[in-house]
DNA sequence: TATTGTTATACTCTATAACTATA
DNA sequence: TATAGTTATAGAGTATAACAATA
């Protein structure tokens, strides 16, 4: 790679991801809001504080509140008491919310399967060590 | 490529994906509202009416008139009439708007671009047909 | 009569400030 | 006194329904 090829690739790596972001977002069927969902996946991994959730959401804890809220009414997720300290309060995935997490990222990895069928050997081989390099690329700093 | 690793490399092409989308949304200075600057973008390369704004970004005409409002009011759009129906209006970019875009895409291919920095020729390499291979499957239907 | 765009009204998500319970 | 969480209130975005202007 020749040094002023570089602000190209960047340019079009970034319209790629944010294009196939974009297109798995609405193509799936939204049993939930985005900003539920991606509490529900946060917490279908190891139960959380409002807090924290907030933090890592970057929304302010009332907003948060208001989603945990809304998350239990639908039964996705329970609030449960903090074993060490009785202020806090842990946000618990239920097992139909676990359902709803399993199901939606099933249809996102199925559309974008879909789209990798019409590709050959060669570019999938590519496009593994593609996505390893992304990975990295998106977890630094 | 073998068939069983399929799931595997679309679970994780979405992942790398969704994340930097993610990461170059919140890394930018945001001079605009998000559902603001994707219009800028939109009407930077061609005017386009209300409803054709509002079919593009899926979202109902009301709504983009008040976007398309709120873009005039900051300077960055204009709405002109229409040349063969008067019914219709144009919705034009600003200098000033196409200051906005024009900075925006900067620092965000800048983001990009740092995070390829510490990668070798060969990755850079791949990343370049990478790229490529990304587009056409994001533009794909 | 159909279409384009705006205005009227209501609902949701967001934030800051104030409040309650616990540390 | 400080912290975790909720409630109160207001601001911004969205939608559907109703309206005005034009085709």
């Amino acid at each position: 790679m020749t040094e002023p090829l570089l602000p190209d690739l960047a340019n079009d790596l970034r319209l790629a991801c944010q294009r196939i972001a974009r297109r798995v977002r609405f193509e799936g069927t939204q049993q939930v809001a985005p900003h539920q969902f991606s509490v529900l996946v946060r917490v279908s991994k190891t139960p959380l504080t409002p807090t924290a959730l907030a933090e890592r959401e970057r929304v302010s804890t009332p907003s948060m509140t208001r989603t945990v809220t809304g998350l239990v009414d639908a039964g996705l997720v329970s609030r449960e008491p903090h074993p060490d300290d009785r202020r806090q309060v842990l946000v618990s995935i239920t097992p139909a919310g676990q359902r709803v997490v399993t199901e939606t990222l099933a249809e996102r990895d199925s559309w974008m399967m879909q789209h990798l069928q019409g590709l050959d050997a060669d570019d999938l081989a590519l496009l593994r060590r593609a996505a390893d390099l992304l990975l990295e690329v998106a977890a630094h700093e």
